[in-house]
Order: C-alpha cells, then sequence, then structure tokens
RNA sequence: GGGAGCAUAGCUCAGCUGGGAGAGCGCUUGCCUUACAAGCAAGAUGUCACAGGUUCAAGUCCUGUUGUUCCCACCA
C-alpha cells in the first residue's frame, strides 16, 4: 500500500482506462433492477481532433454519467462519431487532388471505398483521445451515423416523412457553396458585416424618356434580371409602373412592376428584380410570373446568359459589369456599403442563392410539437434561458433543404422511372417502378444533409426502427449536454425527430454550456493560432488537471475563458489529495480499521464526520441541479481546507504517538472520511481518485471506484454541538497564530498560556489540538485574570479568555492597536444588530429564527465589545503614569 | 429591426430559491513544522456599472440609463 512520492499522473491514467474498460465497467445492462440513466454523446466529425470545446463537453457529460453511475443507476453513455459529409469528401478530395485526380475521375463506388479507408485510418483519432480524457463511454455501443444501424434508421424514417408527404422534391432558391458545390441549409450559412459597394446603374426607359436608377450591391447579376420593382404608393415613382426599361449591356427590355416589397425611401425607390438570384426577388418573381434567368454555374463563374462575362468568376465578372457600365456612362455613382455577407459554415466561400431542385423537409407540422413540448416543461433548457434561442428559431423555421450534391453521406433513397418519371422512396432498391413497372430505374445522386443522421441520434444508435432492448429501456435518453451554438442544428431537430418517429421526447433536459474561448476572451481557432491542444495538456498535466480546470468557476450557460494558467492551481489541489492520500497509507501499516460506530468519537473527528456530511448533501444537490462548479468548490474546499489543513494536522499527534488505540481510532476516522472523499471528487477526477482507491480500499470495498457507492448524507454523522464547539477551538488556535504573527513569533518559540472560560470541558479536552496547532506548551485555566503577575497579551472571544504572557516581548501600543481594531469592528457589528432589531418591520415580518439568530448574535457582541472596552481602559489606566 | 447575456478584489471569475461579500492567481509578512515549497501560517484589498423602484431586508427581484459581448432577421 503505498503511492509514489510524486503525483505523475501520465504514470498510470492509460493503466487505469484500460483496466476499465477490460472489466466492462461502463457498459450496463438493461435490468429492472435499476433505473436506466442514458446520455448520448454530440458525435464528434470523424475528421476532427479533439479541441478544448469537446473537453469540456464531455467532462461535463462525464461527471454526470459518472455521479449517476456511482448512484446506482444502469448509467449508459452512448458513444459515437458523425461522418461529417462536406467535411470529410473535401478531405477525400483535396487527397485527390494532390493526385492530379477528381471524384469524378474515380467515380462514386471507388470514391466511397477510399472515403470508408479514410474514416478507418483516422476516424478513431478522437474517440481515442476521448478515453484519454477519462470519458466512461461504453464503447461496445459505439456507433457511428453511417454505420448499418444508424442507416436503416435514415432510411426508415426518410420514407416515413416521404409518405407523409413532409418530405418533398421542389424547385426552390436554396443556398449555395460554389466551393462544395452543393445545397447548404439555412443554418449552414453564417453571415457577417462585410464592407462593399452599393452601385447605382441607370435603366433607361424603352422609349428614351430617361431612366430609373436602381441601386445594387451585386451588379453581377444583372443580367439575370427580369423586371425593375417600384413601391405602388411611391408618390414619385408608382407613375411608372407598367413602362419598359433597356437592361444596360444586354439587348433586353424588361417591365417596371409594382410591389410593395420594394421600401419607399430606401436607396433610389426602384429595384433590379433578379429572380434567379436573390431570395426575395424570386419571391417577387413568383407574385408577377416573372422569368427566371440563372446566370452563374454551380462553381461561380457566369454562364452563357452572361453576355461577354461569360467563363468569367462572379468577383471578375462585378468589375467587368461596372466599367463596362461605367463607359456607357450609365453608372451613376458608387458609394461604400456594409452588408451582410453569407458564407459557407464549412469552407467560408461566399454562399449564392440559387435555384435549383432539391429535397426538403416540409417543417411547421414538425415544429408544432416540438415548440409544445417545450412550452409544456416537458423538456427544460438549463439554464432556461435559452429556450428563448429555440423558440425563436423554430417559430420562424422554414423547410429544410436535405439534399446535398456530395457523394459522402446517406444516399437518398429515391428512384426515378425512366420510362414514366415516377419517383419512387423505398428503404431498399425496388425492383421496378412503383407506377408504372419499369425495371429501369435511376437512384437519385445526392446524400442527405449531415444533420439529417445527426438528428435521429438518441433513437438510432439505440437500434431504432427496430424495438431493441437498449431502446425500450433507455429512451428517452435523459439528458442532453452541449454548447449554445449548437441548438438549430441538432437539439431542436432531434426534439422534433424524436416527437415524430418516437412519439417521445428524446430527453426531459438540456444541459447549455458556452464556448471557451482564449485567456483574453477570443475565439479559440487554428488561423488565430490560440488554440490550446487539450491532448498537449493531458500530456503535461494529467486528463485529471485538465477537467477540474474547465470545471472550475465554470457558470451554467457562459463561456469560459481559458488558459494553460488554469492548469497549475488545478493540478496543485491534484497533487495536495495525492500527498494527504501519501499520508494516510503511510499511517495505515499495522492497524486494524474499525468501524465508526464502535468508537466514541472525539470532539474533532465529529467535526470533520459533521463536515463531511454537509459536503456530501450540499454536492448531491449541486449535482442534481447540474451545478457542476458549484459543487467542484465544495469538495476543492472540503479536501484542502478541512481535511487538510484541519484535520490531517489534527491526527499528526495520535499517528505519531505510542497510543495503539487512539492510531487505530484515528486512522479509522481518516480513512473514512478520504474514503468518502475520493467518492466524491471521483467523477470529477477519476483517474487519481481510482488509483488512490486501488490502495486504500479494503475487501468491503468495491474493486472499482468507478462503481463504489456514491456518498449521501447521513443523519449519524450529524454533530453539530461538537461542530460549532469545534468552531470554537479553531478560533482559538487562530487567535493565537494571529496574535503570534503580530510578535512576530516563529513556530519554534513556544508559549505558554493562560485561559479564563465559561465552559473549559470542552476546552480542556481539546488542548492538545491548541497545544500543537498554536505552538502552545501548556495552559492553565484561571478564574480571576487579575491573578496574573505576568506581563501579558489577551485574546478576547466570545466566552473565553487567552493571555499569552510574553514578559517583556509584551508591546503596550501595539496592544492597544490590536483592541482598537477589534473594538471599531465588534462596534459596526453592535451597530448592525442594534438597527436590524430595532427595526419594527423586521421584527414582525422576517422569520423566528433569523430573529432569534440576530438577538443571540448581538448579545454576544454587546457582550465582547463590553469586555473589550474593559480591557482597553485597564490597559491606559495601568499605563496612565508611563 | 427583434432577442439574450455580461458589468463583483489588481487579473480571471463564482455567488443556487432575497437574510452579515467569496475562490484562484497576484500582493505583503513569517516559516524547509517527518503528506505536500506543486507546501504551511498570518494578512491587505470591494460605493457588487449608474439611477430609480419593490421589500423589514437587494450583489441577488422589477424598471430605466450607460458600456460591452453574442444570437436571429434584414432594405436592393
Amino acid at each position: 500500500m503505498e503511492l509514489p512520492k510524486n503525483y505523475n499522473p501520465s504514470e498510470f491514467e492509460s493503466t487505469i482506462y484500460k483496466k476499465w474498460e477490460a472489466s466492462k465497467c461502463f457498459t450496463p445492462e438493461p435490468t429492472t433492477e435499476k433505473s436506466p440513466f442514458c446520455i448520448v454523446i454530440p458525435p464528434p466529425n470523424i475528421t476532427g481532433q479533439l479541441h478544448i470545446g469537446h473537453a469540456l463537453n464531455n467532462t461535463m457529460q462525464d461527471i454526470i454519467i459518472r455521479h449517476k453511475r456511482m448512484q446506482g443507476f444502469a448509467a449508459l453513455w452512448l458513444p459515437g462519431t458523425d461522418h461529417a459529409s462536406i467535411a470529410t469528401e473535401a478531405k477525400i478530395v483535396d487527397a485527390l487532388k494532390t493526385n492530379g485526380q477528381t471524384k469524378k475521375d474515380i467515380g462514386r463506388t471507388e470514391f466511397l471505398k477510399l472515403a470508408f479507408e479514410w474514416k478507418e485510418k483516422y476516424g478513431g483519432k478522437i474517440v481515442l483521445q476521448l478515453r484519454r480524457l477519462g470519458c466512461s463511454c461504453d464503447w461496445t455501443r459505439e456507433q457511428f451515423t453511417m454505420n448499418d444501424t444508424c442507416s436503416r434508421a435514415v432510411n426508415d424514417v426518410f420514407v416515413k416523412l416521404y409518405r407523409k408527404k413532409l418530405i418533398y422534391r421542389g424547385n426552390r432558391m436554396i443556398n449555395w457553396c460554389p466551393n462544395c458545390k452543393t445545397a447548404l441549409s439555412d443554418a449552414e450559412v453564417e453571415y457577417s458585416q462585410k464592407a462593399g459597394h452599393m452601385w447605382y446603374i441607370k435603366y433607361p426607359f424603352e422609349n428614351n424618356t430617361g431612366y430609373l436608377t436602381v441601386a445594387t450591391t451585386r451588379p453581377e447579376t444583372m443580367f439575370g434580371d427580369t423586371a425593375v420593382a417600384i413601391n405602388p404608393e411611391d408618390p414619385n415613382l408608382s407613375k411608372f409602373i407598367g413602362e419598359s426599361v433597356k437592361l444596360p449591356l444586354t439587348d433586353k427590355v424588361i417591365k417596371v412592376i409594382g410591389d410593395t416589397y420594394v421600401e419607399i425611401g430606401f436607396g433610389t425607390g426602384a429595384v433590379k428584380i433578379t429572380p434567379g438570384h436573390d431570395p426575395n426577388d424570386f419571391e417577387v418573381g413568383l407574385r408577377h410570373n416573372l422569368p427566371i434567368i440563372t446566370v452563374m454555374n454551380e462553381d461561380g463563374t457566369m454562364n452563357e446568359l452572361a453576355y461577354f462575362c461569360a467563363g468569367d468568376d462572379r468577383f471578375v465578372a462585378r468589375k467587368k459589369v461596372i466599367s463596362a457600365l461605367t463607359e456607357q456612362g450609365l453608372l451613376e455613382k458608387c458609394e461604400d456599403y456594409s452588408h451582410n455577407v453569407g458564407e459557407c459554415q464549412r469552407c467560408g466561400t461566399v454562399a449564392e442563392p440559387r435555384v435549383s431542385t432539391q429535397w426538403f423537409v416540409k417543417m411547421s407540422p414538425l415544429a408544432k410539437p416540438a415548440i409544445k413540448v417545450v412550452k409544456d416543461r416537458r423538456i427544460v433548457f438549463i439554464p432556461d434561458r435559452f429556450q428563448h434561442i429555440y423558440f425563436n428559431w423554430m417559430n420562424n423555421i422554414r423547410d429544410w433543404c436535405i439534399s446535398r450534391q456530395l457523394w459522402w453521406g446517406h444516399q437518398i433513397p429515391a428512384w426515378y422511372c425512366e420510362s414514366c418519371g415516377h419517383i419512387t422512396v423505398e428503404t431498399k432498391t425496388p425492383s421496378k417502378c412503383a407506377s408504372c413497372g419499369s425495371t429501369i430505374l435511376k437512384r437519385d445522386e445526392d446524400v442527405l444533409d449531415t444533420w439529417f443522421s445527426s438528428a435521429l441520434w438518441p433513437f438510432s444508435t439505440l437500434g431504432y426502427p427496430k424495438m431493441t432492448k437498449d431502446l425500450k429501456y433507455f429512451y428517452p435518453t435523459n439528458v442532453l449536454v452541449t454548447a449554445y451554438d449548437i441548438i438549430f442544428f441538432w437539439v431542436a431537430r432531434m426534439i422534433f425527430s424524436g416527437l415524430a418517429h418516437m412519439g417521445e421526447i428524446p430527453f426531459p433536459e438540456v444541459l447549455i454550456h458556452g464556448l471557451v474561448r482564449d485567456s483574453e476572451g477570443k475565439k479559440m481557432s487554428k488561423s488565430a493560432g490560440n488554440g490550446i491542444d487539450p491532448i498537449d495538456l493531458i500530456d503535461r498535466y494529467g486528463a485529471d488537471a485538465l477537467r477540474v480546470s474547465l470545471i472550475t468557476g465554470m457558470a451554467p450557460g457562459s463561456d469560459i475563458r481559458f488558459g494553460e494558467e488554469k492548469m497549475e492551481p488545478s493540478r496543485n489541489f491534484l497533487n495536495k489529495l495525492w500527498n494527504a492520500s501519501r499520508y494516510v497509507l503511510a499511517n495505515i501499516k499495522d492497524t486494524t480499521i474499525i468501524d465508526l460506530a464502535d468508537l466514541k468519537l472525539t470532539t474533532a473527528e465529529k467535526w470533520i464526520l459533521h463536515k463531511m456530511n454537509k459536503t456530501i448533501s450540499e454536492v448531491n444537490g449541486n449535482l442534481r441541479k447540474y451545478e457542476l462548479g458549484l459543487g467542484y468548490a465544495k469538495i476543492y474546499d472540503f479536501i484542502w481546507t478541512d481535511l487538510c489543513d484541519w484535520y490531517i494536522e489534527i491526527s499528526k499527534p495520535s499517528l505519531y504517538g505510542s497510543d495503539v488505540k487512539m492510531h487505530d481510532q484515528t486512522i479509522s476516522v481518516l480513512v473514512y472520511v478520504l474514503k468518502a472523499a475520493l467518492k466524491l471528487l471521483h467523477p470529477f477526477a477519476p483517474f487519481i481518485t481510482e488509483q488512490i482507491w486501488n490502495e486504500i480500499r479494503d475487501d468491503q470495498d468495491s474493486k472499482f471506484l468507478a462503481v463504489a457507492k456514491f456518498p449521501s448524507s447521513n443523519t449519524k454523522f450529524s454533530f453539530s454541538k461538537d461542530y460549532k464547539r469545534f468552531e470554537n477551538i479553531k478560533g482559538i488556535i487562530r487567535a493565537l497564530r494571529n496574535a503570534r504573527a503580530e510578535y512576530a513569533l516563529p513556530p519554534s518559540k513556544t508559549v505558554k498560556i493562560y485561559i479564563q472560560t465559561l465552559d473549559k470541558s470542552y476546552i480542556k479536552k481539546n488542548l492538545s489540538h491548541i497545544y500543537k496547532l498554536a505552538h502552545v506548551t501548556s495552559a492553565e485555566f484561571v478564574t480571576d485574570k487579575s491573578q496574573i503577575k505576568e506581563k501579558t497579551i489577551s485574546i478576547t472571544l466570545d466566552n473565553n479568555e487567552i493571555l499569552i504572557p510574553l514578559g517583556d516581548l509584551v508591546d503596550i501600543k501595539k496592544e492597544l492597536e490590536r483592541l482598537n481594531k477589534e473594538i471599531s469592528k465588534v462596534t459596526l457589528e453592535v451597530n448592525r444588530g442594534q438597527n436590524i432589531l430595532a427595526n419594527e418591520g423586521f421584527i414582525s415580518k422576517a422569520p423566528k429564527q433569523l430573529i432569534a439568530i440576530e438577538t443571540e448574535k448581538l448579545n454576544a457582541n454587546t457582550e465582547l465589545l463590553t469586555k473589550l472596552q474593559a480591557k482597553y481602559s485597564e490597559i491606559t489606566d495601568k499605563n496612565s503614569g508611563l
């Protein structure tokens, strides 16, 4: 039973993880003997590396699941990874590019083969990193969004929604990424303010009677203009409605139409309408039956309808259009203009509104019940305020574009009949057209949005559509833990999917955390070079230190700043625990551990047990409410302050002494308390606690701390009276230390003391602690301090007065200063108490208990003040002649 | 335009349902006390952004103001 002198987490963390995994600690069985508790992991992308945000997210989940597991739940933390359609495909495309190949060169089948190979080779990296963090996932149930289980669920859901007419195919305006060459959902476009220009272009009237000026930020799209719109209420311009204008740089003539979409007074009041390249114009176009002209290719270059710009990139075309207009005198002016530009979330390319045929999920029927369950609080967000974000999105939701022009993903299970055009949608490849029976069918080329499969995660991973044992037992899951930036993408979609396909919410609680920023509060990113690699931190400080650093001082839902400087205090704390455990272990040899019930406990022992019990009860409360930071702070305080700074110091005389009985008793209490502390801390710092546990546990204890019983508070450890008494002893010790410090007495310089007290019995019993901790050699109880002839300094406490004979060291001036300080402090307290108790409102309305406490406090303080003042005049009287 | 958060010690932040302001780091002083110098002990430091209000009682609840961050929508 021994631990190495130095706390060196790298020596044992991976060994411990292997033992947990080998012993199936994290693999629960569905059983009626236990209650289920399940968390599904937010599946990290297979392309990803563990970043600090993952570390926070997964640490939180691990704390929760470990706590529940230790509380006796059948706790399942279900892990898995996400195929990350766009990101992974981009990697494969890049790899091909280095060989001078494109994906079309090798074809779909070969491409997918390469992608799966890539996944096998690199996709497992992040799950290994999760193990290093200590995540107690059940790896025997690991899932992947594109494995058979999850794919079956995807197909099943697609077909069901299609049959319910909640999935449809349509020609609509969608967001398009010219770089990824695929459609995007609205959520996948990120908008930011960009400096740009507003160009004012003259559109001459067909009859050459002048011109209308339109303002635009995107002149290159003018080749696709099919009208100019004016608000019919516009007092100056409405008269032009019905006229025709010549579209500059082309041979086209377009109509001037009236539409209230145009805001009077903004810009010039006339708007060019380009239904093929602007979502609002598209709507206007529909209202007025305007032709939709697409002037751009899929890659962002202009097509043959763009006249002299055909083949040019859209931004090159913009410049060419502007210079052509300038040449022809049709550019009225150009202003600097800052406007919102949408970019592809994955690659940052400016997204392009584009009309194309895509698959959509019809949202409003799905959103309604999903809004209701949150309104009815069947699903709660923690903190509560995040439901606003959810409602805001759900209430304004538009149909979800789910098709992507990619190969890596779930290919849409729709087949087109070559002879009659009918679309057959089936979970399995159909042999013939469902309408005409033709056998010539062509499968839809597109794949589904990655989030389509993620939306099913809480039940697809448990076996849906099969009603498996796991699905029956663990669904609905219990809590979902995620950052707020993913509420739209994932949380919202899981909620409506769970309701639609399982007929039941996927989870009753959504625990939201913030984003991890750097020490300056900036978002961490590779390009900014301010990212911190959690694995590097684990290598240098240990996973426990990382976990605990992330949790320290964390408030629910708010962003945290994180820098390496946070690691040291955490590591120091763990080192403290390590050394405290070494102390206990070193003194455990040849002793008999006695059941606490068989011991006559001392005041100090009752004090630490009471404090332990209080901590247990508070920590359980905090964890129940997911107040992880608060819970950790309490454990930290208990271990460092109460256990190490006080109780271990107190235990030393009996552990180092020769009294075997006392030694056994002390070590028994110490071991009990340390074990409780290890259990409390285990969810937060699983490795170090398990390592120590392995040394300290006895035959009756659980082999693994990971599955030991989490402490719950117990009235048998409630000793409030002794707790208070020992707090008084601590007060005496602190006051003595304080006095010693003021007189700069080194520990080697011991003193004797006199004590005048009302209740000497418990002080007497605890004198040894005062001796040891305040460097006192002897104490004498006196009834009348005037008998003491030596020169003393005196410390006045509630019921006790302590006198230290310091002979010539006593400094009258210093003593008077000390007293003055005390007196003014206590005077403030007395005033405060008097004011409160003189307040009639307080007396009549405050809780009785509080009044009693205040009265008691006031009495004590008044008495103390009287004593202090008496002492002050006594000293001044005595020394008046000096 | 709509919505949300934040403002507490020099710094980074906790502070749960209102009832005497806390932690870590930093700072000052003294200690190598046989678990730990990654440590021990003692200490200093706050008009809890501002202004009102509710209440016997406000850092905590309400309203407004200022500063700041973020989300959503968007007028070419």
